[in-house]
DNA sequence: CCCTCGCCCTGCTGGC
DNA sequence: TGCCAGCAGGGCGAGG
């Protein structure tokens, strides 16, 4: 799904068309993604003003003056249209302002979801709560990983995207962030030495401000919430290029861990 | 606790 | 052209 950058641009995008506006209207027309819609989503949102808007590991959050958060998920598939020239296949929900802006929440697969939350007691929400630190905050440190790490075999690739030890790093984040800092991502956890997690950090927090800067990546059904494309894609250094040449000229490899695929080169990563 | 696996759902692409 | 297998950015629960 769009990962952390693509909700990041998300958010911002929405921002522009719902921060300080009213809700005029609130239309549902499929309110089953992942898990139901909150029953009273319609009342709750209808003629509530958007206060703010936020983003918590790869949820968006619209804060409300009702003290309730919308918080949403976009799963693999889900994106914002704005402004839609016409309904399409897959527009579940459709948010009108009282200036009259149209945001459609489009979802083919429906792994997202839309939940409310009261406002002050979104840290302890469910999916809140063992959430790992925000990757491009303070909290993201070399001890930190140190200490989740330790005394797990489990693959470095597979902890980076448990979102309890880093929130919002999806596939394609950790197999780039993992090139940039030289590791292999098979590396058993446990064994990633301090240096390495030295620059793993810097690396994570890189390529994921570097992709917010360009507007997210763009594959398949993502789009950014203006309907541009974002340009990060074309600065994967091994997400994708299974086969073709590294920077260094060894071929790019691909396997499958955790089912999923992992992309790396074997002579920059060890 | 930790680790792996399989599933949720739909659409697109590539090979035959 | 049609069909079908394989693949897709996430998250969760089950079972070992």
């Amino acid at each position: 799904m769009p990962e952390l950058p693509e909700v990041e641009t998300t958010v911002r995008g929405l921002a522009r068309f719902l921060e300080g506006e009213r809700i005029a209207r609130v239309q549902v027309n499929r309110p089953d993604l992942r898990r139901p819609f909150p029953p009273d989503l319609v009342q709750t949102l209808t003629g509530a003003r958007v206060t703010a808007m936020g983003r918590r590991a790869k949820y968006g959050l619209i804060h409300t003056d009702r003290e309730q958060t919308m918080v949403f998920h976009l799963g693999m598939s889900g994106r914002w249209r704005i402004e839609p020239e016409k309904p399409e296949k897959h527009d579940h929900l459709v948010l009108e302002t009282e200036s009259g802006h149209v945001l459609a929440l489009n979802d083919a697969r429906r792994f997202g979801s839309v939940d409310l939350v009261a406002t002050e007691a979104l840290d302890s929400w469910g999916p809140f709560a063992g959430l790992g630190p925000e990757p491009l905050g303070p909290d993201l440190t070399p001890q930190h990983l140190k200490r989740a790490f330790s005394s797990r075999i489990a693959p470095v690739k597979q902890l980076l995207l448990d979102q309890t030890i880093v929130a919002g790093l999806g596939n394609i984040y950790v197999c780039e962030a993992l090139f940039r800092a030289g590791i292999r991502p098979d590396k058993e956890a446990g064994r990633v030495s301090l240096p390495a997690l030295t620059r793993l950090v810097p690396a994570i927090q890189s390529v994921l401000s570097e992709s917010i800067a360009a507007g997210g990546s763009t594959i398949r059904d993502y789009a950014q919430p203006s309907g541009e494309l974002g340009y990060f894609a074309a600065s994967w250094q091994v997400y994708g290029r299974e086969g073709e040449p590294c920077t260094c000229g060894a071929p790019v490899l691909r396997f499958v861990q955790g089912g999923r695929s992992t992309f790396w080169c074997r002579r920059c990563q060890r």
